[in-house]
DNA sequence: ACACTACTTTAGAATCATTATAAAGTATTA
DNA sequence: TAATACTTTATAATGATTCTAAAGTAGTGT
């Protein structure tokens, strides 16, 4: 409950109700020890496993508002389905195609990477290192 | 039509029956003088501007067949739709969001790429950068 | 050339993630 | 408490991709 006020203030703070799903969600993705990746399918699971009922409209538009807040990254990966990330830092990925295994590689174990091409009337926003990764046989 | 051996060469070699439609999309995909980016509605558009009707399900066997030998190659960004690329040296890509543009990005432009930290049990099978951009204001 | 077999193509249906719609519900403000 | 603007919701719609199973075609051996 006394996290609720935490979760409340953050998302007035951000121009969003705080509203029951909101909440909800909030809990269910920051409350947590540790960041992890999900998709939309996966966290109505998880949302069933509770059962906790949120239309899949409100999911949807409850994770497109975190992500456009800042609170979320979506993952540059091309499966059919979207991945978002609560770790929003500066950091890569590790992933295995075969099992849609996805693992943070964090900015430190990569070393600094030198763009030396520049696209005219572009800048750069960001530089994603994604490491293809397959079982070792 | 004297290329056309070339390509049907080509299939045979690979295991592909060299038929109509699979030269057809390898004369489309690979006779020209610069590498491209394609998705399959693209392509679909490309055939239907030469009058070609080559059904949507024979585009998708296809292309996913040249993929598969090595012929193309899918580029890793998170969009409503896939991208292929028919230059598969390595290289990595620039990608504006917004205009869904994306731009090649050579490897020998992208400095030397260390990655310090193994997953056990995996092995690297490659490593991709993708450089976001926006318009320059 | 002919026929047999295996591989391909095809139209159309099916699937799946995601987005749109528009009506009912809820938070905020005065 | 009423008015307003924002949210949620069920459901329909969309769009990319995959599946199906029937018809067509290439390769092989005769």
């Amino acid at each position: 409950m006394s996290n609720n006020n935490i979760f409340i203030e953050k998302l007035r703070i951000s121009g969003l109700r705080p509203t029951q799903q909101r909440i909800y969600l909030c809990k269910l993705l920051f409350d947590r020890k540790e960041t992890f990746h999900f998709t939309i399918g996966s966290l109505k699971k998880d949302l069933l496993k509770k059962n906790k009922k949120i239309s899949i409209a409100t999911i949807y538009n409850t994770v497109h508002a975190f992500k456009k807040k800042g609170y979320l990254k979506e993952i540059s990966i091309n499966t059919d389905k979207s991945y978002f990330d609560t770790n929003v830092t500066n950091h890569h990925h590790f992933f295995d195609e075969k099992s849609e295994e996805i693992i943070d590689l964090e900015d430190c174990y990569v070393g600094k990477i030198k763009i030396s091409k520049a696209i005219k009337g572009k800048k750069i926003k960001s530089v994603e290192v994604l490491v293809k990764i397959a079982n070792d046989n």
